[in-house]
DNA sequence: CGGTGATCCTAACATCGTTCGGAAAACCTC
DNA sequence: GAGGTTTTCCGAACGATGTTAGGATCACCG
C-alpha cells in the first residue's frame, strides 16, 4: 500500500538528486552545497535531512543511480547473434556512457568524492552490472581471471585519458575498434577478430 | 648569492611539503587538514601562509615534486640496447612508481582534489616527463598519434584499476608483460616483440 | 646598537556539513 | 469535522575548514 506521503517522499528525494545532479555537471563532482541544492529545490539545507541522512547519503544515492542507468543502457542493448559482436557494442555503449557525463564517471568509477564509500546495497548494484559486462566477455570466449582485468583495464584506461585529458573530444574512445582488435587478436581462442 | 633567510625558507617549505606527504598518505591526498600539516612541523596553520600562498599552492609544489621524482627514476634506469626492452623497462619502472604511493598517483594522475589544477610551471614539469616517456616509445618505432594513446591508455588504465580496486596488489600491474606483448604485437612495425 | 624584514602568533571571518528545538502543515483516526 | 500524531520545514547555532588582519618577536644587516 505505497502511502500518500512517503510516494511524495520519494519524489521529493528524486528532485533533490536531479538537481545535485545538475550542480555536479556544471561545477564538478564535489562543486557543490547542501545549501545550494536546497535553494534549487527551494529549501533550506537543514531541511535536506528528511530525505538524506547525510552529504554522503546523497552521493551513495546519486552513485547507485548512476549504475542502475548503466544497467539499463545494458539491457536495452540490441541482441547481437555474435558474441564478439556484443563485445564490440558493449564497449562502444560503455564509454559512450562515460564521456557523456563526466562527473557521473568520476563517481561511479574514480575515487574522488573524499570521505565517499558507496553503501553495501549501492555497491551491490555495481557489482552486478559488472558481473554482466563481465559475462558478456565469458561467452566471447575469453576466459580467465588475467584476460577479464586486461579487459577492464584497457576499457576504462581510454575512458579515463579520454576525460581527463580531453573532455568533451573523442580523442582516446575513437580508438575503441583499433583497441578491441589489438585485444582480441592477442586474447581471443583461435578465431579471427574481424574488424567492424 | 644564497641569502642564509632564504635558504632557511626553503628548508621550511620541504619540511612542510614532507608532513603534507606523511598526512596525505596516512589519510588520503584530501584527508589532511593545514592545521595537522601545521601542527607536525610545530606551528599554527597560520604560518604555513609565509611559505605557501594556500593549501592548492601546497598541492601543487606536491605535484611538481612527485614529477620530479618519476623525471629521477627516469633517469636512473639503465641503458639498455634494446629500445623495446627499453619500452618493457619504463613500464614496468612506471607502475612501480605508481602503485608505490597511492595519495601520489591521484594527485599526479587523477583529478581527486577538487579545485585543484597545477600551475603552469608544475604542468610544465609534467608535460616533459610525459614526453620523455613519449620518446622512448618513438625510439621502439611506435609511431603515430593514435598508437601513442592507445598505449597511455593501456599502461595508465593498468595502473588506475590497481589502486582504485586492489591497492598494495599486484593482481593488474603483473600483467604488464601479457600487455605490452599484446600491444608490440599489434603496434609494433613488422619485427617480433619477444617476451622477457 | 638601531632598524628592517621575516617569522609566528592570537583572534576572527566566511563557509561548510550537521544538529537542535520548535513551528507549521499534512495526514490518520474517531 | 476535532484531536492527535507524524512529517515537513525553518532559524539558530555548533564544530571544523581555509584564510585574513594585526601585532608581537626574532634574525639579520648596516
Amino acid at each position: 500500500m505505497p502511502d500518500r506521503r512517503t510516494e511524495r517522499h520519494e519524489q521529493t528525494r528524486e528532485e533533490i538528486l536531479t538537481a545535485a545532479w545538475g550542480l555536479a555537471r556544471g561545477q564538478g563532482v564535489t562543486g557543490w552545497t547542501l545549501r545550494e541544492v536546497a535553494q534549487a529545490v527551494g529549501m533550506r539545507a537543514p531541511s535536506l535531512y528528511v530525505y538524506f541522512a547525510s552529504k554522503d547519503a546523497i552521493y551513495d544515492a546519486m552513485f547507485a543511480q548512476g549504475y542502475r542507468e548503466l544497467a539499463a543502457r545494458l539491457a536495452a542493448m540490441p541482441e547481437l547473434d555474435d558474441p564478439v559482436d556484443r563485445l564490440r557494442a558493449g564497449a562502444r555503449m560503455f564509454l559512450d556512457f562515460v564521456v557523456e557525463d563526466i562527473a557521473r564517471h568520476q563517481l561511479l568509477f574514480l575515487p574522488v568524492v573524499p570521505g565517499f564509500e558507496p553503501s553495501s546495497g549501492s555497491y551491490a548494484v555495481a557489482e552486478q552490472v559488472l558481473e554482466e559486462l563481465r559475462s558478456v566477455l565469458l561467452e566471447a570466449g575469453i576466459d580467465g581471471q588475467s584476460s577479464l582485468d586486461l579487459y577492464t583495464a584497457l576499457i576504462s584506461g581510454l575512458a579515463t585519458q579520454q576525460v581527463s585529458n580531453e573532455p568533451g573530444g573523442t580523442r582516446w574512445i575513437g580508438l575503441v575498434d583499433q583497441a578491441l582488435d589489438m585485444y582480441l587478436a592477442s586474447e581471443l581462442p583461435a578465431s579471427d577478430a574481424r574488424h567492424r
